[in-house]
DNA sequence: ACTCGGTAAGTGAGTGATTACTTACCTTGA
DNA sequence: TCAAGGTAAGTAATCACTCACTTACCGAGT
């Protein structure tokens, strides 16, 4: 069985001499890598180890020297991937100074903008649909972390009466509900950008704290506001 | 090769002395159903032809008498679920009235509440990940549709005050996300419900027409509503 | 009324291709 | 030298799909 989390470097890392032969850690990080666009592509089912193999420019042998089975592989890219995200640190102080604006800004940054890794959201769907063990624990680091901790968030605004009495993870998840949304009509169903992904989040945020009705119609409300 | 659109029925349907044998429509209709139930659970790839046999209590190469190939099976099945919903009666009636809350809590009830088919949204999700042809129309159909007519509806109250300015589609998409990413959650990521369905519909819809901002925080807004 | 034949409904036992995974063996480099 | 890196050629099982064949149904002819 391989152990992912040694991290003995056979070789020297500096300016080495490239060898021929690429050291047994840099092999298994190079079929993660391959495996886990594959698998992203075409889910665990729709994935040959042969395409595998053929992808990282192996045999599948040796694949199989690395990995005991197509499932071991499969369970080495989640846990691999499931990290959470150090985002954190700038949203919770923008949290500390009661921003409301910029802490749903960044989240919604975040999970728009940066969503560095395409191949993520497929990996966490298929995951789930298909119905992997993992698929639990990478769905809780890879999305809920963000509304639970909005969710805490929300309900501490409620106490100090900046927030109206809604049920706080509702709020959470719906907010995030729309980010997710939004990912998923541009990366599963194909469907264009029509707007730069700064507008995006500005419309998002602004709709989510200040509503779509209109603040100056009619006998609904009358409004002053500090910023914009 | 099958023909699927024939109408005429070899035995009498009233009150029919039940055959031992059903007739082909009936048996094509039964394979569909239990195919369906498979396809959404496990994917197509993840579902075997013996699989759908045996669920539907027959022998392989009847099946294959009556659809060319598995693919051909997929496909008739996602045909059939392309129907328009007729739902667009009584959310237009509230239109007309331009009764803003109750056109959203229709849709929202109608997705959220009445999501009579729980198998839909599985194959949905699954058909647009593994890349079948017929996704798009599936999607377009089964979900484009709300917000698509959403969008119309939000220009519209925008051009008469009754909204902010915001882009309709966006706007549109952020509300539909809401109510998808809910049904994300309990149908494909299984987090359990920790509140009844039409207090959920509320909510999302309150949040959604006047913002998380507390309508009387500070200096941000001076509301007078009119009911609730 | 009753047989009889045409046809739709249905199946057991396969087909070759592909699957995940193994075995026995070679190569490279320190 | 010798372990780690690597592979060609398998394995049994499973895949979608087919073939040759039987069984049930129903209307027409007598």
């Amino acid at each position: 069985m391989p152990t992912l989390h040694a991290v003995k470097p056979h070789r020297p890392l500096t300016g080495a001499p490239r060898s021929l032969r690429p050291s047994g850690q840099e092999r298994q990080a190079s079929i993660i890598a391959a495996a886990a666009a594959l698998f992203a592509a075409n889910g665990f089912k729709g994935t040959t180890t042969k395409e595998i193999a053929r992808s990282v420019g192996i045999s599948e042998a040796l694949l199989f020297k690395h990995f005991p089975t197509k499932r071991a592989l499969y369970a080495a890219i989640l846990k691999e991937k499931v990290s959470i995200p150090e985002l954190l640190a700038s949203v919770e102080e923008a949290a500390r100074k009661r921003d409301d604006r910029q802490v749903f800004t960044l989240i919604a940054s975040h999970r728009i903008r940066r969503s560095a890794d395409p191949t993520l959201l497929r990996l966490l769907l298929f995951s789930a649909l298909e119905g992997h063990e993992l698929s639990a624990m990478f769905f809780r680091t890879q999305h809920r972390v963000f509304y639970d901790y909005l969710a805490g968030y929300i309900a501490q605004r409620i106490t100090e009466g900046a927030f109206r009495g809604v049920d706080p993870m509702l709020a959470a998840r719906a907010f995030t509900g729309m980010l997710t949304h939004h990912r998923l009509l541009h990366e599963i169903f194909c469907v264009p950008a029509h707007r730069n992904p700064g507008d995006s989040v500005t419309a998002y945020v602004t709709l989510f704290l200040d509503g779509l009705t209109a603040p100056c119609s009619g006998s609904r409300k009358l409004v002053t506001r500090g910023k914009a």
